[in-house]
DNA sequence: TGTGGCTACTTTGTATAGCAAACTACTATC
DNA sequence: GATAGTAGTTTGCTATACAAAGTAGCCACA
């Protein structure tokens, strides 16, 4: 039994509401997605990024353009789509939702 | 893709949080706790709970008495042991940390 | 006393998803 | 043309939430 593992569950329940929330703001390619989770301490790791990427672009949520870098091989940016946006909002809902309801639960 | 499966992994994500939060107030049988997370729109079925306080009893984090009752079966009250306090303390870290990195991602 | 119903706990099988690690491939530089 | 760095992809493993079926105690009532 380790704590850590629990604390990785936390995080992993709100990832792709935050991935989300990072693509709603700004296009993004995965290793800037990574970068910007990490400084958030929000760890998340390419072969945990890159099959999400793919199930939210099959679902309709996102869409991704190639993009020619000066540093390297080309890259998928990715941004919501019109369903993203609803998605998204539903989303917000949830997590408004969720911290009241785990305060409740906490706090007594 | 279905976006309450993904409102699902947020409320997965807390569960356990909630889950020992719930038994640091006061012991607790399963059905008991099943109903009070349902109160905070936490749903949570028993093919999840028992084999979870399962898990967190051979870890070490909770304990439990049979207690009879009036009204059917013997009850598993269950409580914190002194790491369950530890290890709860941890994890509210852990939701203060992640509230703000969320607010953090969704704000901007 | 035995049948049905309620409560409580347990077990099994399945599907999902995160992760580590290995891999492919493009570009620039030396 | 070899090496390093960046980017994207794939595979195999593991953990776990859940639905559903099962076991078992207790009570009421005929």
């Amino acid at each position: 039994m380790n704590v850590e593992n629990t604390k990785a569950q936390m995080r992993k329940g709100v990832l792709e509401f935050c991935i989300l929330s990072i693509l709603s703001k700004q296009e993004a390619y995965p290793s800037e997605i990574i970068e910007e989770m990490k400084s958030s301490k929000l760890i998340v790791v390419e072969g945990t990024l890159y099959p999400l990427l793919t199930r939210l672009k099959n679902g309709g949520v996102l869409t991704y353009r190639w993009e020619e870098s000066k540093s390297g091989p080309p890259r998928k940016y990715y941004k919501l789509t019109t369903i993203g946006d609803k998605f998204l909002k539903e989303l917000e809902g949830t997590w408004r939702e969720l911290s009241s309801a785990v305060t409740k639960t906490t706090k007594k």
